[in-house]
Order: C-alpha cells, then sequence, then structure tokens
DNA sequence: CCCGTTCCCATGAGATTCCATGACACCCCG
DNA sequence: CGGGGTGTCATGGAATCTCATGGGAACGGG
C-alpha cells in the first residue's frame, strides 16, 4: 500500500492556469480511479469548506466513500446539507491530461487567490499530501501557515513528550 | 459512474427564456435518459415544493427510481399525496435542444422570480450540482442563501472541529 | 395574419489537444 | 569509474475544438 499522498512538491501555475500534477500523487490518482485505463485518471477537485486557504483533492474511490457515508445520513437534516454543499455542490470533476496536468477551475483559482494578474506573474502551488488527499495551496500562503501550525502542533504535548504519545493505544503496536 | 452532478455553474438566461445547460451536467443527463440517441437528452423539472428558492432537476433513470418508490407507498395516504402532488403534478418534461439549452417553462420561471423584465435585463442562473439531481436558481438568490447557509454549518460545529467530524461515526472509519 | 416557439447559423472566448524543449535521474556497458 | 543513452517530468507555445450566447429565419396554431 504505497497507495497514498505524501510530501510536499511545488509546481508552476502557467498563464493558462494549467498546473502539473506531481508525478508520485498521479501515481495515487491512476490507482483510485477505477475507470483508469491507461491515462487521463480523474479526481475530485473541493473548494467549499470556508475558512481553509487550500483545495482538497481526492480520488474517485475516497470521495466514493464519503458520498456512501453522507447518503446514510437522513436527508434533509442541516448537518447533511451542510456536508452536500461543501464536499458536493463546491466541488468539481477534474481530469488530468496526457501531459500529466489540470488547469486549475476558476473555482479554485478564486478561492486560493489565483487571480488573472498572479498568473501573469507566474504563480507557485504547493501539493501537499496527507495520506488519504492532498492540497493545492499558494506556495506562499502555504509556507506562512506552516509556520505558524508547526508550532501549533505542540501545544497538546505535557512538556517534553514525545509526538507519537498522541497516538491511540493499540494492541498490535 | 462519475454520473453524478457536481459543482456550480452560471448561465445567462436571454429574453427567450433560453439556457444553457452547462456541458458536464449535459453528459450526466445524457447517460441518465434511456432512450438517448445521440442528440436531445430529456430531464424533469420540479418546480414543487414550496418554500424552496430554486427548482430541481431529476435525469430519467433517477425519477424512474423515485416514483418506484412513491408507487410503494400505500394509496391515499396525505403522505402519499404529498409526494405525488410535489414531485409528480409539479413537474414537467423538458428536452435539451442541439445547441445544449432548454427554454425555461413558465411554471419555473414564476418559482424562480425570472418574470419579463428580469429577461429583458439579462438575469443569470445558478445551477448547482448536488449528485443525482442539481438545482436550477436566479443566481443572486443562490448566492444569498449560500452566503447564510454556510454560516449556519458552523454552528454545529464546536470551535475549531472539521467539517467531517458531522459525519456518522462508522466502524469502517 | 400575428405572436410565441422552435430551429439554424454566427461568433468569440475559453478550453483542450498536440508538439517541443530542457532538466534530471537512472541504467547499462565499456 | 565514467560516459553515453534513455526515459520521465515539468513546462512553454501554438493550433484546434467546444461551449455559451446572440440574432434572425422558419414554423405553427389560433
Amino acid at each position: 500500500m504505497s497507495e497514498a499522498f505524501r510530501g510536499e512538491f511545488n509546481q508552476k501555475v502557467d498563464g493558462k492556469a494549467r498546473v502539473s500534477i506531481p508525478a508520485p500523487f498521479r501515481r495515487v490518482l491512476e490507482a483510485g480511479d477505477p475507470a483508469f485505463d491507461g491515462s487521463r485518471p480523474k479526481f475530485v477537485l473541493i473548494y467549499g469548506r470556508p475558512g481553509s486557504d487550500f483545495v482538497e483533492c481526492y480520488t474517485i474511490a475516497q470521495m466514493k466513500l464519503l458520498e456512501a457515508k453522507i447518503r446514510r445520513m437522513p436527508p434533509g437534516t442541516p448537518q447533511r446539507k451542510a456536508l452536500e454543499r461543501n464536499f458536493i455542490t463546491l466541488s468539481q470533476l477534474v481530469e488530468v491530461d496526457d501531459d500529466g496536468r489540470i488547469v486549475m477551475p476558476p473555482k479554485a483559482r478564486e478561492k486560493l487567490g489565483l487571480d488573472a494578474d498572479a498568473l501573469k506573474d507566474g504563480a507557485e502551488a504547493t501539493f501537499a499530501g496527507t495520506l488519504d488527499t492532498f492540497q493545492i495551496w499558494r506556495r506562499d500562503a502555504y509556507e506562512a501557515t506552516l509556520a505558524t501550525e508547526a508550532d501549533a502542533d505542540f501545544d497538546f504535548l505535557e512538556d517534553g513528550a514525545d509526538l507519537l504519545s498522541l497516538l491511540p493505544t493499540d494492541p498490535e503496536g
């Protein structure tokens, strides 16, 4: 199971809003697309979730799991509507082209703050893997946020405790 | 099954009440119309459900599922009547033309508040995908509602909790 | 014959496809 | 150990196509 998004990558965004998907991520997207036939894997890009500074990307398989969970919730409840809105309506299916790129959809550009000017000036995006999904950031926003949050990670810990102590205790160790 | 309505699209409504169906949605409508033969897919437009500010659109296939469920209900009960009225009587079969457009039926226009004046002034509609169906709104109404509801979404959440925590807890994670 | 539709064509903007290039990394063989 | 050679990747540019949208002609029913 190397089928996981891992690591960080910086990619240029050109004037037409095209970005290369990092090759290792492509491998995972291909594995996670049941309709993949050798080229052009698809995936789902989520631009909802106000408050966050990035867009989140799900493989087809992973999104189906999420959809199934949402469908199991009672229809019409505010909770379900909230999830539908943020993960279905505010999302978009995208296809990786034969050169390994996608065009950033307008809504995603908007969320990241990639306007026409930024594209002209040669914008850069950061791809950050988070196991089952990956995130796309504007590079500068990513670096600023990382600096802040890396500190916050340690707020949970007693002085001197190890990060791994946060893991659930589990018989298999 | 990438056959799902997903994302938001804005389209102009011209003086003759014509609107383009977003191309990605067209693909889904085609797939969901058993009689589709290369052009002019049909679908069902629902303008019942008073209180809602949009009309809802079902593929033929999806509507058949809904019909089957209604038929399984005991005839004559108020519950069944309510569903029949709102999803069958207050609905209409429409056909996408060769340019990818439909004419907004008068009943739908009425529900959305698209009168002759609004059409003259160049009205805009928003299409919002919700997996099995999609909704058509007047753009301004959509944006206003989205803004309101997006805030409401976070009322369910403890401070700092993630939207995904709304999912039912489930052994398979 | 008139009004409301439906059909057909035109057009520009935006999206997709295709080709080209340069930078690396890796491998095989001398 | 070195040196090509080969392949993958990221990236740029240009040709081509699709889509949304507007205008007008044809049509049909009352």
